[in-house]
DNA sequence: GAGTCTCACTGAACCAGTTCAGTAGTCCAG
DNA sequence: CTGGACTACTGAACTGGTTCAGTGAGACTC
């Protein structure tokens, strides 16, 4: 059993893959240790056989099987990402994507590869995954995404044993280097913006609180607003647009609108503006609009939205820099992520005349 | 160099990780082949030795190594996957995530794991990256996206040797297998909606005809809207929707416009959306719209598009069940991938009266 | 009661690398 | 011309599993 399809066995005569450190020390005569030391760079071996080594591995193509190396090695040079996001969640958002960009760069740069698993909804499949990859020794780190709040993945992964960098925190008490956006800033941002607009009631509709950057953004919004003597109403909504409108559509309805309104992302605000269209609210003459990722999309819709843009790739990037600088190095502490910058475009405007 | 951050090294007495079949056996008091027998419920232990081992296996939190089993099964357990989709696309497409979560159910299912690489736009780099892994025996299989018109890679990956499966196809004589999607199929049920509804000139905006399944709706459309005697333009655009709206706006401004529009996907379709609104032109009085992908966009924006669906996740599950059992038991040949069903919404209505 | 069979297990080889200890051979100093 | 240092290697052990060829003990057969 166990036969594999489209696979040669070992020894030479066939498709010609797989060759060894052993074919080559044989086919040369000498030995497999300085085979070793040739293609390492390591001392020990005369130019000239190095270069000999060098030649015969290139033309034979020659591999360093990954496995033999991990298990004398004992690294693997792969990082875990797992992805529990729930399944709306996936489908809409293209954060992860961006993100993966980035982190794909470095990864690939540094000669590392990215072992991925989707899981649904389900955090503790999430750590039972950590658990298993480092135990049976796939991964040298991973990377932990969408902090939550009161997050227990912290605690696993410490207890685990794994490498770990934390996108989100700061966390106190923890040896886990965290990448952390200053919420508070971007969310200033976003109301000056609006102050300066001339907008004095704005309404943030957040995505779920148990993503702990929601909660660092809600309160951001609210200290901004609070500071500029605006009246601010936060609401909460699940990520997917419709519902984004539906709430809209209720501030809208209310008896004191507000005429401006932050949307946690950019499909929740296309849902915003689908639920105005319905109620001929013009943007922005009647409504103004921000939302909190600039991606495409946001320049796709009439009219191209005023976003929050930061720089996703790049914080993938950065995430990457960290993990493998904290394998490698030891790299500790608290890393801060770039702040967004607000790209203003028409779906913001002056606020209407109070009637 | 190369000490580890937070990792402990081998023996006993640290975190109490890393723990070895050969752990076990001495404890035990037995061979390590015995305690293999026993974890791999092969015959020739007793039962109460291999309750035995398994029970401490459990305790001490023993996990197989997975270089070690690689090693010696010539099976890693992993599955490649690389995407070289220009960067605009990753940005915006979310076929990809549902396809990652349909695939990602399978593997984790059948014990697999997803090894991905992000490469920009740069298909050689795609094909180093398959010969990198095969040659390093990192991946037991790979899986083939975005077949292109001519599409390289087949060729290279029977030189390689690596099994793989392709999304896309037919290939006359290749023995890859090839999940293939009947696009004429697709592109009669969006074609036959329209005509149904009165319309005798339609349009096709697809994407880069450098993808193969683009050619094939191309294809389909013109011959079902032939078969059906309607007039049909077809145009090539980017993925990008400003693109895609920009030349959306030329067709509404020549003297003959479509009286409907299939776009190539949901983001394109909001490009157009885009500029009719900007030329007052009403969706879906003046124009018919229906996009190629259902995703959750369709219905956020108003009105809600017409769209073809396809079960995506499924797709990817197919695919990886389709390449698993491609290499462990050698299954081959052509397989179809169900056909998407057109789902009418409030994009589509009756053609105007000829003016 | 000797021969055979099965069961439960052991020892060793093997996968493909890395690394350490040792060893010829050369060169140079004293 | 001997001792020590250095160079360029070799052989073997080691990583953690799998697997094959034994092996001793007990049960069963005739």
């Amino acid at each position: 059993m166990d036969v594999q399809a489209g696979r040669t066995g070992p020894g030479p005569g066939n498709g010609g893959q797989r060759v060894t450190m052993s074919d080559l020390a044989r086919r040369l005569g000498i030995s497999k240790a300085a085979v070793s030391y040739a293609l390492n760079g390591q001392p020990g071996v005369a130019a000239e056989t190095r270069e000999r080594v060098t030649r015969l591995a290139a033309e034979l193509g020659w591999h360093p099987s990954s496995s033999a190396r991990a298990l004398s090695a004992n690294q693997t040079g792969v990082v875990g990402l797992v992805l529990s996001r729930p399944a709306e969640l996936l489908t809409v958002e293209t954060f992860f994507m961006r993100f993966l960009a980035g982190l794909e760069r470095v990864l690939s740069e540094r000669g590392s590869s990215l072992l991925l698993r989707v899981v649904g909804d389900r955090p503790e499949e999430e750590l039972r995954t950590y658990e298993r990859w480092w135990g049976e020794r796939r991964i040298d780190g991973v990377i932990l995404l969408d902090e939550r709040y009161h997050d227990p993945r912290i605690a696993a992964v410490e207890r685990i044993g794994v490498p770990a960098v934390l996108c989100g925190g700061p966390i106190k008490g923890t040896s886990i280097p965290c990448l952390w956006t200053d919420q508070a800033a971007d969310s200033r941002s976003a109301v000056m913006h609006l102050a300066e607009l001339g907008h004095r009631h704005i309404a943030h509709i957040s995505g779920p609180l148990e993503f702990a950057h929601e909660r660092g953004r809600r309160r951001g919004v609210r200290r901004a607003a609070t500071a500029l003597g605006l009246e601010v109403t936060t609401v909460t909504s699940s990520y997917m647009g419709p519902q984004a409108g539906e709430i809209t559509g209720e501030l809208l309805d209310s008896p004191q609108p507000p005429t401006a309104i932050i949307y946690g992302s950019d499909v929740m605000a296309l849902g915003g503006l689908a639920a105005a269209s319905q109620r001929r609210v013009r943007i922005p003459r009647d409504l103004s609009v921000i939302s909190w990722d600039d991606t495409n999309l946001t320049t796709v819709v009439h009219p191209p939205l005023t976003a929050l843009e930061r720089d996703t790739p790049g914080f993938g990037a950065l995430a990457a820099t960290v993990l493998l600088d904290h394998i490698h190095v030891g790299r500790d502490g608290l890393i801060q992520v770039p702040p967004s910058t607000l790209r203003a475009r028409e779906s913001t405007g002056p606020a209407p005349a109070a009637g």
